[in-house]
DNA sequence: ATCTATATTTCGAGG
DNA sequence: CCTCGAAGTATAGAT
């Protein structure tokens, strides 16, 4: 990893134009072949950058990095402040916990949060546009197609809308009823799914792992 | 803006739970009082960070970053290998072009590509649920919705989609069509769209800033 | 403050 | 390789 800290303007030619006029910034080389142009704001976001795979050519006071699409990254050196390169080494990684993968672990083992004595019949139910996250069958036996979200907005609706209807028109499932099932439902996306007949479900991540635990220790 | 270079393990709650175990990272510790925590890889984008407003409470071998939602950040540091502050000043800021909205600008000032002898009624046509982009006459007098997108996906056909359903049960308009037009047209987006009787144009952004120099040069 | 739509989104998984 | 869905999405604009 290289460090530079120049006084510099840089002109992106690529997915759009962009310009940056003469400033002091950050500009970072990793390892993996990107550069990136940072000010000291914005949080962790560039001003912009180049992401690999490219090329960076290094002349006197200009930089052209250099992509195979032939998006273009020129940066033109005034005055170089600071110049350092570090050895990381490969990360070992981010492990996460608490992503919607997880819920969707969590309802699958404990589907009577839903309803009481429903059942799971899939995770990743295939269909023709995609898997619906849960599959699972009421005590009547009717199924609930069941989509998952950390945050519940608009287009996790239409997303299950989606499903539901290609699922209504095999007459092997129909009726497939319809849950939308978050953590935090915003209000919009609650109204429209339930202007479309699909349950709004809130989940507890807490709750559903104690849930979760209670069942390990029961058996 | 401050660089650090150091072996460090890292833990983060917040919205989720993350840990990274002990490797080599960059910290970057900038004005706006953002910290991010980044490997070798992985572009621009940082394993772990804290966006602003936040604070770093700075203990010797542990950094704390809190923000005001009770999220944190923990740095645990084994070894530091670098250390550097420097001041960039605030930054001009990006110039950006060929975004959307130029998109729309010169759509919107050469309608006829849409359809001969289209006109254009106006730009951001306001709804109960958002502006359309373009709202178009053809040569009927009929009115035609148009949706512009860099990218055109899903998402773009079901905005659309909305605008239709809202503008078609207002008899004074109706009937609407829909033209969905982006310089890009992803095949599931173009069959949804075709499904729903929405038309799909490719726009080509050079001959529309062609288009445009041109009608500048006759008036 | 909330909601909507955009992003050079980036990133990863799966076909 | 493309396509799709998720992201601690972030961010800007409008209501």
């Amino acid at each position: 990893m290289r460090l530079v800290i120049a006084r510099c303007s840089v002109d992106y030619q690529g997915r759009l134009s962009a310009h940056l006029p003469l400033a002091t910034r950050l500009l970072l080389v990793k390892a993996d072949g990107s550069v990136s142009v940072h000010a000291d704001d914005r949080a962790y976001k560039p001003l912009n950058w180049m992401s690999p795979p490219c090329r960076l050519e290094e002349a006197p006071g200009v930089w052209k990095v250099i992509n195979k699409a032939g998006e273009q990254l020129h940066i033109t050196m005034e005055e170089v402040l600071h110049d350092s390169s570090h050895e990381l080494g490969v990360d070992p990684g981010l492990v996460k916990d608490g992503v919607e993968a997880h819920l969707q672990e969590l309802l699958a083992a404990s589907p009577e949060v839903l309803g009481e004595g429903w059942t799971l019949v899939r995770r990743e139910y295939p269909t023709a546009i995609g898997p619906v996250d849960l599959m699972c069958r009421d005590t009547d036996g009717a199924n609930v197609a069941v989509e998952i979200k950390r945050r519940g907005e608009i287009d996790g609706v239409e997303q299950l809308t989606r499903y539901l209807e290609l699922l209504n028109r095999d007459p092997l499932l129909a009726p497939v009823a319809g849950i939308f099932a978050a953590q935090e439902i915003k209000p919009q996306a609650r109204v429209l799914a339930e202007d479309r007949g699909i349950r709004c479900v809130v989940l507890d991540y807490e709750a559903l792992r104690g849930l979760d635990d209670t069942s390990l220790r029961l058996f």
